[in-house]
DNA sequence: GTTGTTCTGGTCGCCATGACCAGAACCATA
DNA sequence: TATGGTTCTGGTCATGGCGACCAGAACAAC
């Protein structure tokens, strides 16, 4: 039989191998599960109910279990907190084992990122008691008491989910099953901070081919009026590259 | 079965609490050195002389020890492998934890990618009878042999190369202190796998200020002859984007 | 109807970039 | 020395992407 890239030798132990010589980690995984609320990004927290970090808001993780992927674990995390199966949205973005991250133990955590639509669903999966949505822009400026080094895990979950924005087409998974192109908009928006022209938008996304797919309906009028938008929905052509880039520089910025 | 999920784990501190009950993992560190040879992307393997897979080509790496950072594990294991010291080139890229990635014992690594323009400290570092650069090309071919699952380990690390390489500076990584813009061309050709426009890549990189920085000599002549290059040496606006961009399609290849 | 709003299609101009050309400066030969 | 081959380096030209902007279309509220 041909080599394979992933060998499983189970049971070949040299002799007297004794791993208790190498030092002992406990392994978890941490998902942080970002969302679009009125515009803004948020980022689901859960209040700590017990030391260390009692009362603190951290996000949502558990410990990975030694019969699992990571990315297993992962799934099975963001299932558990939010009831979504969606394992294709997790992104690993990295892993952290500062000495003392955690005062208990030691502790490597890897961080995976979840961009969600349905905002119900989560209140439904969890505890909601202790589950909230709270605005990215909040979490970053240090106005919400984090535990351990969530912050920091946070800010790059951020970090990998703008450049993501770029390079994949991983927008069409902050909206729902059906969106008109001013939410998508808004969706860069948001994650980026900037101001993207609707009609400018609208000529880069038609120009992708199967990127989104007109459903013919169109969307009721917002509160404000306005000529109702065209419906679209999710392409299959979902990871090798959106349409939109990230603008620069702003010349004349409003 | 009866599923107890890992919910009390999430910082619930149960009355007395005992680290042993959750599960323990070894936490490694390996580190893909990418250097180039002859305008080719080379990879530094190790060969293992214990089982498992012993005999077979791996990446350099090892046992993150409680008292230090991630971060600082991969830079010591650089330091010993290669004896070089630049932690500032290390980048964290991805965590790899599937259950029977190691037949020892449960083990997840943490993976680290190091890009180096000087080839023959790598030579003195290491123990030169084990150590060796292969071409890119051949390992990703599957041409070469390598233990536990290094071959997607160093996949995602040229992936993360490759990506880099268009987002920040480090494309002057690859080359010496001083260096021709044909030296710096030929990183972006070889990490890519696309040919680049000489005269138009001096224009890119003249446009960009403060990127490389001319130091009034010029490199002797080839073998072929020409008019020999000026030398350049790297700037320090470092990471905040190079001038090149990936080409996206080639209309006229030749 | 009138006004205000948002959507949607279009134009215009700048500029980044790919393709290409020509001279300059060197090495290797005859 | 002369000539050809090679590489570097500065330049032109045209296309296309993209930002800025405008105007009509289609709705809600008054």
């Amino acid at each position: 039989m041909a080599t394979r890239t992933t060998r499983t030798a189970r049971g070949v132990k040299p002799v007297g191998y004794d791993p208790s010589q190498y030092p002992a980690f406990a392994v978890t995984v941490d998902v942080v599960i970002l969302t679009m609320v009125d515009g803004e990004l948020h980022v689901l927290l859960v209040r700590r109910a017990h030391d260390p970090f009692a009362g603190m808001w951290a996000i949502p993780g558990g410990f990975k279990l030694p019969t699992e992927t990571l990315d297993a674990a992962a799934s099975r995390e963001l299932a558990e907190e939010t009831g979504v199966d969606a394992a294709s949205l997790l992104a690993q973005f990295g892993a952290y084992g500062d000495p003392e991250r955690d005062p208990r133990m030691n502790v490597v955590t890897v961080g995976y990122v979840a961009v969600l639509r349905d905002v119900g669903a989560i209140e439904a999966g969890s505890d909601a008691a202790e589950a909230e949505l709270h605005p990215v822009l909040d979490v970053l400026a240090g106005r919400i008491e984090l535990a351990f080094d969530h912050l920091r895990i946070i800010g790059d979950a951020i970090a990998r989910v703008r450049t993501d924005l770029e390079v994949t087409g991983i927008a069409t998974a902050f909206v729902g099953p059906t969106f008109t192109l001013a939410e998508l908009r808004a969706v860069y928006e948001a994650v980026w901070g900037v101001q993207l022209d609707s009609a400018n938008f609208r000529r880069s996304v038609a120009s992708e081919q199967g990127w989104v797919i007109p459903t013919g309906r169109r969307a009721p009028s917002g509160a404000a009026g306005g000529k109702p938008a065209e419906l679209f929905k999710a392409g299959a052509a979902w990871k090798q590259g959106g349409p939109i880039r990230r603008p620069r520089s702003s010349k004349r910025g409003a």
